[in-house]
DNA sequence: ATTATGTATAGATAAAATCTATGGATTGCA
DNA sequence: TGCAATCCATAGATTTTATCTATACATAAT
């Protein structure tokens, strides 16, 4: 059973004349006759009855018209909406994003972005960037916005944001009244750092062993804003990214205290999967975001041109 | 756009994997790439994203596959109905009957027909002989139960029940107190005779003319039933089919009277256009025709063989 | 009867689908 | 980190399918 096949068919129920069929269909009467003799063979029945100036559908002939219908209908359709890079409503994609993106970087680009696509749900996995690798890796998300620099040979990124990730102090705490403070004392107070496996961990250990200090490290998180509330309440001090601080910063609960040659900062940016196919509805987040904050260049120097 | 394409694709989509779906569909890997590919092509989008372990759907991929599963179980459901021989509700056929088959034979055969086919709408075209034969040959219905002789070199027929065709009189007619009469006498009484275009007048003007004789007919009609009531009312007399005065004769109505010399009588039968096709359901009635009255065994002779 | 129109069939040609063989890439394991 | 296994893409050969041309045969209309 061939979709042509269907199709001259089809015309010939219309038309009641296999030649007239052939015409329509812009081939030669021979071939619409094999095309309906081969239906009628696959289906065991015959589907006109032949030997009039017209043919007669036979009752099987009908039966098949009202599928053959359908199945035509359903096949321009799907074409019509896949040409015409239309969504289906209820579909939808899957992107991963650090708790910094999508609670202070993505909530106007997403709001923007429902108004082009209202049909398309949007699946956003919160984690830490290397989660959400993994899932970029097996295909579970289409892209994320993580923390960089992250190398991977298969990951492609791009920086749309850079970051500060200065110390911040609870209101009440010593530094607080003072402008700076010393790499030295600030390895004395009881340090609030991300979990180990995290970027934002790494920029901040390989300084620290660069300056060969130690610090005293008195709990491990991976969510940047339980840390923000711990800093606030006097558990202890933190370098935690201006983004996630600056509330607290402005309501006073917070203080930011320079510290002697270490300017910490993380950037952010989009990852994918290398050489990954981007529909246009997920495109088109992508590069609103870019749009957004920065990146859009080296993205279309990246991806752009491999279509 | 191939439906084999479209298996191999819901394949791939189900399995994750080029390779496995084409050992499930029985065909090399390189085959379901190409078929994919082409899908690819000729929709203009990516459909997997591949690069992996697994490959997995992009959004136009889980859009086609939304349209590829019912695209194909159309056609499984379309396949089973024609080749089970399933009618679908509401289809249905048209044939012809003359008055006398449709008030007499066949009511009891219909109604077991319906409970043999009770999905299949039955529609009946009651005229005289020569127009059914019309729809014959035009396709418009698939056998007609017609007056015999029918002569056509495209319309076969067979004889299915033999009927006397008698001269009936009303009650009060000086006729009815005797037992029999002379041509003689029955062409100078009023007569209603069928229309010349009835197969049944050509029967009764071929022996007035052989013998002789010219009648003085008082009306012409098609309707059996029609000329019954008049002759039961005295307006004339008639030859008319023992099946349309049965019911007359048993109240006394009317009378039958024999005419030296005459036993008209006319054959009904199965007609249908040479070499037609007959679906399963349709086959089913001639059938139960043929076994109620006779020629089971003349039809499949002529038909069941050519299938 | 004759002509025009229509469908079926045979054989040749063109198009496609499929296969085999192979290369490049990724993953998993030692 | 390197090796073996697995996966998908591609090229070229082969087979199958679809289509075309030419023609025969049947039907309908003049």
């Amino acid at each position: 059973m061939n979709l042509y096949h269907l199709r001259y068919f089809l015309s010939v129920a219309q038309t009641g004349s296999f030649s007239q069929a052939a015409r329509e269909m812009h081939v030669t009467q021979p071939t619409v006759s094999s095309g309906v003799a081969e239906l009628e063979k696959t289906m065991g029945v015959r589907l006109f009855n032949r030997g009039g100036k017209r043919v007669a559908l036979t009752m099987e002939g009908r039966t098949l018209v009202n599928y053959a219908m359908q199945i035509q209908d359903l096949v321009e359709e799907v074409e019509d909406h896949l040409q015409r890079r239309d969504v289906l409503p209820g579909e939808g994609f899957q992107f991963g994003a650090i708790d910094a993106a999508v609670t202070y970087l993505l909530p106007d680009i997403l709001k923007d972005y429902r108004r082009a696509y209202p049909s398309v749900s949007l699946s956003a996995q919160v984690a830490p960037s290397r989660y959400l690798v993994d899932d970029l890796l097996m295909n579970r998300s289409e892209f994320a916005v993580i923390s960089l620099p992250y190398d991977h040979p298969r990951v492609e990124t791009v920086s749309i944001y850079r970051d500060s990730m200065p110390l911040v102090v609870g209101a009440s705490h010593p530094f607080a009244a003072r402008k700076n403070a010393t790499l030295q004392e600030v390895v004395q107070e009881p340090l609030i750092l991300f979990h180990t496996d995290s970027i934002s961990r790494k920029i901040v250990d390989e300084r620290f062993a660069e300056a060969g200090v130690s610090p005293s490290v008195v709990m491990e998180m991976r969510s940047p804003e339980a840390m923000r509330k711990l800093v606030e309440v006097g558990v202890g001090i933190s370098f935690l990214p201006l983004l996630t601080v600056q509330e607290s910063l402005n309501a006073g609960a917070l203080k930011v205290v320079d510290v002697e040659g270490v300017a910490f900062s993380r950037e952010v940016g989009v990852a994918w999967r290398r050489g990954r196919y981007f529909s246009a509805a997920i495109r088109y987040l992508i590069e609103a975001i870019f749009e957004a904050y920065q990146g859009l260049e080296v993205w279309e120097k990246k991806v752009g041109i491999a279509k």
